[in-house]
DNA sequence: AGGTAGTTTGC
DNA sequence: CAAACTACC
């Protein structure tokens, strides 16, 4: 008997349940991993998350190697052609069970039905398993049964139901006795890998991740909250890519948060608690996903902000696009991002409130665009955080609510250091000068005008907005 | 996870 | 007259 484990935003040994469960049998436990480059593309995934995707597939078949299990890799298209493949591998290779981790996006679940209608039709069993998310989707719901829609409710039900279910992560199974079927070669998988440089911001693997948890619980994670808006500072984990394709998971890191914490929730230390805040945010998101499919089908969470007549300017698109805009954090954030497939958090919001109510354009085109660039690119968060800044999501920051780029980087790169890492041209300047240069010194440094103005730009879209306000009577 | 204009407070 | 507070967007 063989029984089979389809890894796929999962990649690791450790505190993973498909295989961890698929090791509870006593036959022989073989990997599969489905590379679908055309799907990919459909879902605008960049090249730096596709590379490091592959190479964290290449780590994983070294950590299976050590436990006797050997990873079957093959390359089709897309998920459409999921089902087909596995049926072929299982019949060729004498499985009768398949487990995997479930996954919550639209175009995921669709698949992952397809599949297990397909083998459940010849006789394989197929199991899936809880791991994307600590708590399932559905299981999160408010007094009325309803899916939660704001935040902080949701955060005070989330951490009620975890304290009643005590999340434990998976120890790595024990390892096997040898089997006889060869595992793909590296080579193989290595041939798929965009050629691109290597990045060396984020080594692959899922010791590196744990490595980084290990160090940042140790080490920063006390001061997170008080350090994790500047971006010129080491104040993030630094494990959003690991996270994003499970090479390590929410319940390690959450639990590590937790121990660092002495197993206190909602006392202890301030960073501990925020950073903890964050998980629950992406828990939040991809519960969204789940409950409101919609999002995934490119609408706006609040229907009645699909009225509003986002633009598609290319020229104005490219200038953010190409850090240009003449706002020198809104440049620097977006030279980040562009360079090293990573952009901090508080730029993100930053950038993308620009994009949509500076530039007025739509929120979909930064979302593709973060997508098409982003190492950590993950759906859910992604479409979350966009559509929290075009105050078009659940939850989301009102539509009033515009940063003032020019404030925000007073606030949160005062002397102007992450500027002048990212915009060498404006190095020389002033930190009085350099959140928003005079337009002699601009003409001196080779940088562009501001390409809208704050305060017209902001009035024209909380017009906007205002126009298509749902009406309290309607 | 805000900004801003206008007003009041407090030295 | 600048910081603090408030209302509104």
């Amino acid at each position: 008997m063989t029984v089979a484990v389809w890894f796929r935003n999962d990649l690791r040994v450790h505190d993973n349940p498909a295989l961890f469960e698929a090791c509870r049998s006593t036959g022989d436990v073989v990997a599969l991993y489905l590379h679908t480059p055309e799907q990919w593309r459909d879902h605008d995934m960049g090249l730096n998350k596709q590379r490091f995707i592959l190479e964290n597939v290449v780590a994983l078949s070294k950590e299976l190697a050590k436990l006797n299990i050997p990873l079957l890799a093959i390359s089709i298209a897309r998920f459409a052609d999921c089902a087909r493949a596995l049926e072929n591998i299982c019949r060729e290779q004498g499985i009768t069970a398949l487990h995997f981790n479930e996954e919550y996006e639209l175009n995921e679940l669709h698949r992952d039905t397809q599949v297990f209608a397909a083998l459940s039709r010849v006789g394989v069993a197929v199991h899936r398993h809880q791991d994307q998310v600590m708590l399932a989707p559905g299981s999160v719901l408010t007094g009325q049964g309803q899916p939660f829609r704001v935040f902080t409710p949701f955060k005070r039900c989330w951490l009620k139901l975890v304290q009643e279910s005590s999340i434990q992560p998976l120890p790595i199974p024990k390892k096997r006795r040898a089997i006889v079927l060869a595992p793909t070669a590296v080579e193989l998988i290595e041939s798929w890998v965009p050629a691109q440089p290597a990045n060396a911001f984020w080594p692959a693997g899922s010791e590196e991740a744990l490595h980084r948890l290990d160090d940042f619980v140790a080490q920063r994670i006390a001061q997170y909250d008080a350090q994790r808006d500047f971006p010129a500072l080491d104040g993030t984990s630094q494990l959003s890519a690991y996270l994003a394709v499970g090479a390590i998971s929410a319940r390690t890191c959450f639990h590590a948060a937790l121990s660092a914490n002495h197993f206190e929730w909602d006392s202890g230390n301030k960073g501990i608690q925020t950073w903890i805040s964050e998980l629950i945010w992406r828990e939040f998101y991809k519960h969204l996903s789940y409950n409101f499919p919609d999002v995934c089908k490119g609408k706006a969470f609040q229907p009645h902000t699909d009225l509003i007549p986002w633009q598609r300017n290319p020229k104005l698109f490219n200038a953010w696009c190409e850090g240009r805009t003449g706002y020198p954090i809104v440049d620097a954030a977006m030279r980040q991002l562009i360079t090293t497939g990573w952009m901090h958090n508080r730029l993100r919001m930053v950038v993308a409130m620009f994009l949509t109510k500076h530039l007025f354009m739509d929120w979909r085109l930064g979302e593709a665009f973060f997508m098409q660039h982003l190492i950590d690119g993950d759906f859910s968060a992604n479409n979350g955080g966009w559509q929290w800044s075009a105050s078009t999501g659940a939850d989301a920051a009102p539509y009033f609510r515009v940063f003032n780029p020019t404030r925000q980087s007073e606030r949160f790169d005062a002397e102007g250091e992450f500027i002048r890492r990212w915009l060498p041209e404006l190095s020389s300047l002033h930190r009085s000068q350099i959140h928003d240069p005079s337009p002699l010194e601009r003409q001196l440094c080779g940088y562009p005008a501001p390409v809208v103005d704050h305060r017209t730009a902001v009035e024209r879209v909380k017009a906007e907005f205002q126009n298509v306000k749902t009406s309290e009577f309607a």
